[in-house]
DNA sequence: CGCTTGACACCGT
DNA sequence: AACGGTGCCAAGC
C-alpha cells in the first residue's frame, strides 16, 4: 500500500454529497505532504474509481483538479451528488468538509 | 547529489 | 479580500 494508493483509498471512502481537503487526507496519511495527495489524485491510475473531484482545497475551492479547465461538468456532478458548488468554491465548504471518513465500513 | 517543480496550505502585507 | 512569500514532502531532471 503505497502513500499514493491510500488517497485514492481515502476518496472512495468519501461519501457523497461530502467532500475532503487534500490537507485532511495528507493528515489522515499520517503526513503534512498536502501536496504529495494532489500529486497521487493526479496521477490517479484509477481515476473512475477514485472520486478526486470530492477533494478540494482548504479554501473550499476545487483546487486545480478542473478549476481551470472548462471542466465545469465534474462541478455539475457534484452538484447531482449533492454538493452545491459557487463560482468554483463549495457551498457550506466547512459543514461538507468530512474529516473523519474513516474506515469504519466494512 | 543538488536544483526545480507540483491537483496545497498558511502567514504576512 | 487579494496577492506575495515561505514551508511541507516527494519525484523529476
Amino acid at each position: 500500500m503505497d502513500f499514493d494508493e491510500k488517497v485514492w483509498a481515502l476518496c472512495r471512502r468519501i461519501p457523497r454529497g461530502k467532500v475532503t481537503t487534500y490537507k485532511e487526507i495528507a493528515l489522515a496519511l499520517g503526513t503534512k505532504a498536502y501536496r504529495r495527495v494532489g500529486q497521487a489524485l493526479k496521477r490517479n491510475p484509477d481515476a473512475p474509481h477514485a472520486p478526486c473531484h470530492r477533494v478540494v482545497a482548504s479554501d473550499g475551492s476545487l483546487g486545480g483538479y478542473c478549476g481551470k479547465m472548462n471542466s465545469w461538468k465534474k462541478i455539475a456532478l457534484l452538484r447531482k451528488e449533492g454538493v452545491e458548488v459557487r463560482k468554483g468554491k463549495i457551498e457550506e465548504f466547512e459543514k461538507k468538509t468530512v474529516i473523519s471518513f474513516s474506515s469504519s465500513s466494512s
